[in-house]
DNA sequence: CAATATTTAAACCGATCGGTATAAACTATC
DNA sequence: GATAGTTTATACCGATCGGTTTAAATATTG
């Protein structure tokens, strides 16, 4: 055995991650990718198939390695109240932080999602649930320790604290001001507040 | 004077803004739309000068004819709760009606906006704007009138107002359940209830 | 009909699109 | 060092991109 591929998969599809995040599927090109990966032309076609594959494969790394890591983050704080606060501050935060304004990259997709194929609308449909999921089990559980109203319907809630984040993520890429995100944060937080 | 133009630029610009609106705008090719549009490709680049040009109209005239006039239609219904209900139905009926999951013209491009020139964000910030503007003057109404508690924030809450009609565009394209949409416009709803 | 202006179809432009092929340069194992 | 597989650079493919040009066909006025 001769040799072993010298690139990692990983962090060259890293890169295309983010490339796609933050023009979208249709505004990147192939030159745009062979130039942001640093690997030739040849190599990315053996290695990924081609540009839908790729973008197929960044977007699941992105939900794996990103938006499912960043939500286990946030479910280990133990005080609910305390998770759900740091995570809305995290995405107000990444504005400012991410000259880019990239957003989400599921929600960036989803916009675009009636042009893609059913694969990867599957794979936002999924992590959209999945993060619906999340908001759900976080209010349950602070309903369960006394910390969010017991009255609440925490599915119902779950759906708005999922409507909130969406939102954000849009409104973060430049069509809003940073006092308005501060605003809707404050809404979401005040779902749960007693 | 010899002869007059023979297609109306609001007619043949509603035709773009379909497709725009649809697919986006680095998905939309000048063949496309010449042959959407009916009109050839000279007399498009001689009537709107070229494709980014026709994009800004298209937007600048969906934001007059659909969102601006929307609007309007709702803010003359004289129940600010009955409008709210009314608005977010419609958000819920568009999207099993729009075999295209076309969501809000606006939105999409938000979603765009960091690509796009300055005039271009301009358009959508203001358009935004507006909408939330319209979102606090509905609350304010409702208060004035004992329809909607006294004690809440009416610029906090038309900002939230706005986040759920967001997020329901955004979801509407796809990503999301009818059911998930209703739990969300619920939600919105109970914003406002006393 | 004559004059004027618009629309059309079509060829054309250079550039870029996604994708492929090739051959040389490289790096590992044996 | 020979061998085998990977990388690179590069040229190439047909198609399409946004945009321009040209000339003929068309429609409107005087």
């Amino acid at each position: 055995m001769p040799w072993e591929k010298s690139f990692e998969l990983d962090t060259a599809t890293e890169k295309a991650m983010t490339l796609f995040w933050s023009k979208g599927y249709e505004a990147t090109s192939m030159a745009d990718l062979t130039k942001t990966m640093g690997i030739n032309k040849g190599s990315l076609y053996n290695a990924f198939g081609g540009k839908n594959d790729l973008f197929k494969r960044a977007l699941v790394q992105y939900d794996r390695d990103v938006t499912k890591r960043t939500l286990d983050m946030f479910e280990k704080i133990e005080n609910p109240k305390e998770a759900l606060e740091s995570l809305f501050e995290s995405i107000i935060k990444d504005c400012t932080n991410d000259t880019d304004h990239k957003g989400c990259f599921i929600v960036n997709t989803s916009l675009e999602t009636p042009h893609h194929n059913p694969e990867i609308q599957k794979i936002v449909q999924d992590s959209i649930a999945g993060t619906e999921a999340f908001f759900v089990r976080i209010v349950e559980r602070g309903q369960a320790l006394g910390v969010f109203p017991k009255g609440l319907n925490a599915k119902q809630v779950g759906s708005a604290l999922l409507a909130y984040m969406i939102a954000l993520r849009v409104l973060s890429r430049g069509a809003y001001t940073q006092a308005g995100l501060k605003n809707i944060r404050d809404q979401a937080l005040q779902l749960v507040s007693i």
